[in-house]
DNA sequence: CTACCTGCAAACGGTTTGCATTGCC
DNA sequence: GGCAATGCAAACCGTTTGCAGGTAG
C-alpha cells in the first residue's frame, strides 16, 4: 500500500482537482461520491450511491451532488428503464448500454455513429436546428436469463 | 358528416377491434384514450391523457389501460426525459424522437439502422444473447429556440 | 469571512395499490 | 353470471425544497 491515501484506488489529488477544475469545493463526501462514481463498472442507482457513501453524505446531498455533476459533465444521468436514476462518471468515450431486463445486468458498447444520426435527423426534421444530446439503450436478455 | 360515429376521425369499429384483438374489452374510456393516442401527431403525456379522456375514464384507469395497452403492444411508452411518461400509438414503423430542451418540441425522424446496431452491440459484449427493445431520442434546440 | 456545502424535516408529484361496485361479453 | 374494468381514497417512493448551522478556500 502506498501512503497516499487513496479513494477506490484512485489518487485523492487527482479527484480534489476534477472537482476543484469543475468549481467545486473539495469536501469528504464529494470526493467519497465521484471516486465510486469513477471506479464503477457500470451506472449506479441513487440508492446504491447513497449506501456506499453511507453517513459522509446525506442521501438528499448525494441527489444535489449528482445534479451538480451532471451539470457539469463530470458525471452522466442513465435511463435504465429502472424507475429510478442512475448516474456514471464521464469518461470521454460515447458509449451506450444493453440491458437485461430481466436480471438488470448492464454492459457497454460502442458506435452508435450519432454524427451519422444527427445528420439524418436535422434531414429529416424541418424545426431543429441542432442535437445537443442522445439517449440510446438496448434491451434484452442475458445470456443467463435467456437459458431460463 | 357520416352517420356512422368517429372518435377523432377514427372509425369506432376499427378501434374496437383493436382494442378486442389485443383481449381487452371495449369500454367508453379505452375507446376514446385509444383514439386520442391513435390520431396524435406526438407522444403524449398521462396528464394531457388524462384531460383529454375527461370524465369517460379516471386518471387512475387512464395509468392502468396504458400499462395493459403497452403490454399489448398498442401503445408503446416514450421517456422524453420530461420527468415523467409519455405513450404513443404504436403504429409499426420505428421512428424515434428529436426534442427541444427548451420548448419541449418533439418531431420524429427515422433511420437508426437497429439491426446493424444490435449486431454491433452483441459483438462487442459478452453476456447478452438478444435484443428485444431499443430507445434512441435526440436532444437540441428548435430553429425558434436556437434563435433566442 | 463568506459563499458553498451540509443535515434534517417536510413537501412534492407522478404513479401504484386496495377495494367495493359496475358493466361488457 | 363471471370476470375485466371502473371510481375513489389512500399509500407509495423517488426526488426536491426550506432552512439553520457548519466548513472549505
Amino acid at each position: 500500500m502506498s501512503a497516499v491515501p487513496k479513494y477506490h484506488s484512485e489518487d485523492r489529488k487527482a479527484l480534489q482537482n476534477i472537482l476543484r477544475d469543475s468549481g467545486f469545493r473539495s469536501t469528504e463526501g464529494r470526493l467519497f461520491l465521484l471516486s465510486t462514481l469513477k471506479s464503477a463498472q457500470k451506472p449506479l442507482s441513487v440508492e446504491t450511491l447513497a449506501r456506499r457513501v453511507g453517513t459522509r453524505l446525506d442521501e438528499v446531498n448525494v441527489y444535489r451532488a449528482l445534479e451538480s455533476f451532471a451539470e457539469a459533465h463530470i458525471a452522466r444521468r442513465v435511463d435504465l428503464q429502472h424507475g429510478h436514476a442512475h448516474y456514471e462518471f464521464v469518461h470521454g468515450d460515447d458509449h451506450h448500454h444493453i440491458v437485461c431486463t430481466s436480471c438488470q445486468k448492464v454492459e457497454d458498447f460502442m458506435g452508435c455513429e450519432y454524427e451519422k444520426l444527427i445528420g439524418k435527423a436535422l434531414k429529416q426534421t424541418r424545426g431543429f436546428a441542432k442535437v445537443t444530446d442522445h439517449s440510446l439503450e438496448l434491451f434484452g436478455l442475458c445470456t443467463v436469463c435467456a437459458k431460463a
